[in-house]
DNA sequence: ATTTACATACGTTCATGTATGTATATTAAA
DNA sequence: TTTAATATACATACATGAACGTATGTAAAT
C-alpha cells in the first residue's frame, strides 16, 4: 500500500531516527538493519528502497546529524567577537547544542580508552578527515590572530593550542555522557569551558 | 602436532598481537577470527583453544594491553610530586608511553567525531568504567589537596576540572593518531601538556 | 496508466562455535 | 630408564544461523 509522498518522508525520517538509536548503540558492524527497521515499524524493504544499502543510510544519517555542527561553527568563525570569545562561544554552543540534541553525542557515548570501530567507509573517513581539518586551520588562525592582537597570551604554539582544543571538544563529547557523569555537567557548558580556556 | 608449553605460550602471545592489529583496525564487530588466525599463522582452533571465544579473546587483549597505563597512573598519584606535578607527569607520562607503544594507542586512531563501536561486554564495560571513575576521583583529590596549599588556582571546581582533564587525556589520545596530524605532536608530549596545564 | 512505497520471499554468503582428529609433550608406572 | 597413559596444542571438518542484498509482488498515489 503506496503511501504519500510526506507518509514516505516521515518513515524516511523514522528510518534515520531508528538507524540513529541503533548504530549508536550497536555500531556500524554490529548493527542489524532488521533492528532499524524494526524500531521503524516498517520492514527492511523500506530501508532499501530509500537509502540503497546498509552504508548509504549510515552515510545519510551521518551527514544529516554532523552537518549542522559544523555550520554552527563556521557561522561563529565568520562573526565579528574577538578570537577568544569565539573559541569560548564555539565550545558553549557546541555543548549547548550536544545536551540539547542528545541523539547525536548518544553515539559518542562510549567510556574512556574502551574501543573503537572503524566503518570502512572510505567516503566518510575522507569527509571527517576534511572537517577535522577545517576546525584545525580555523583554530589555528583564531589563536594566532588573538596573539596578535593581545587577546590571547603569546607563550602558546597555536598549532598545540589548537591541538588541545580539539582533543578537548572531542574528549569532552566522549566523556560526558558516561552514565552518572552526565547529570554533573549537563547545562553547565559555559562553566566547563570557562574552566577549561583559562588557559589562554 | 601438539607444541611444546613455551611454543604455545609464543603462539598466544601472537594471537594476542594479531588481535590486537585486526581489532584496531576494524573494530571488534568488523573482526574475523580467521583474520586474527592468519595473521598469527595458526588456523582459529588455536584461538579457540587459548581464549574460549571471540570476547574472551578481546577481554584478554583488553586487560593486558590497558592495564600497565593504569598502574602507571597509580604510581604517580603515591608519589611525593606537588598536585600540579603530579598531574602534569601523568599525562606527559601517559603520552610519551602512548607514543613509544603504538600497538595500544592505534587502536583510538579514529577521525574526530567519526563512529564508535560499543562491545556489548557489559564485563567490560563495567571494568572500564570502574577504572575511569577511579581516575576522576584520582583528580578531584589531586586538584583538591592542591587548592588547599595554594599550589593550583582557586577559581575552578575541582569536578570540573578533572571532567576537563580526563577529557583531554580521552581526546588527545583520539585525535593524535589522525593521519598527518601525527609528526607534529610525536615526541612533543611536554609542551603539549604544558600548553594545556597552564590553565591551572 | 504508470510510478511509487513499501512488504514478502528467496538465495547466497559467511562467520561462529563445536565436534572431532592427531601428533606430540608430559607424566606416571614399571 | 623405558614404556605406557594421558593431557595438550592445535588443525580440520561440520552444522547452524544470521544478515545482506535482490527479486518480485502489490496497493495506492500521481
Amino acid at each position: 500500500m503506496r503511501r504519500t509522498k510526506e507518509d514516505a518522508e516521515l518513515t524516511r525520517q523514522n528510518l534515520l531516527a531508528a538507524a540513529e538509536n541503533v548504530f549508536s548503540k550497536k555500531g556500524f558492524a554490529a548493527t542489524r538493519l532488521s533492528d532499524i527497521a524494526q524500531e521503524a515499524h516498517v520492514t527492511r524493504g523500506a530501508i532499501y528502497h530509500h537509502f540503497g544499502n546498509k552504508m548509504e543510510l549510515f552515510l545519510a544519517l551521518h551527514k544529516e546529524r554532523v552537518d549542522p555542527y559544523f555550520k554552527m561553527l563556521d557561522e561563529i568563525f565568520i562573526s565579528d567577537l574577538l578570537p577568544k570569545a569565539k573559541i569560548k562561544k564555539m565550545f558553549t554552543e557546541f555543548l549547548f547544542r550536544a545536551f540539547k540534541d542528545l541523539d547525536f553525542v548518544k553515539r559518542q557515548r562510549f567510556d574512556a580508552f574502551r574501543d573503537v570501530e572503524f566503518t570502512g567507509c572510505e567516503e566518510l573517513h575522507e569527509f571527517m578527515q576534511e572537517r577535522g581539518k577545517k576546525i584545525y586551520l580555523m583554530l589555528i588562525d583564531l589563536i594566532q590572530y588573538g596573539q596578535k592582537i593581545r587577546d590571547i597570551r603569546q607563550d602558546i604554539s597555536p598549532e598545540l593550542a589548537a591541538m588541545n582544543l580539539l582533543a578537548y571538544m572531542k574528549g569532552l563529547v566522549s566523556i560526558l555522557f558516561m552514565e552518572g557523569q552526565l547529570d554533573l555537567v549537563k547545562n553547565r557548558s559555559e562553566e566547563l569551558v570557562e574552566t577549561f580556556i583559562k588557559g589562554f
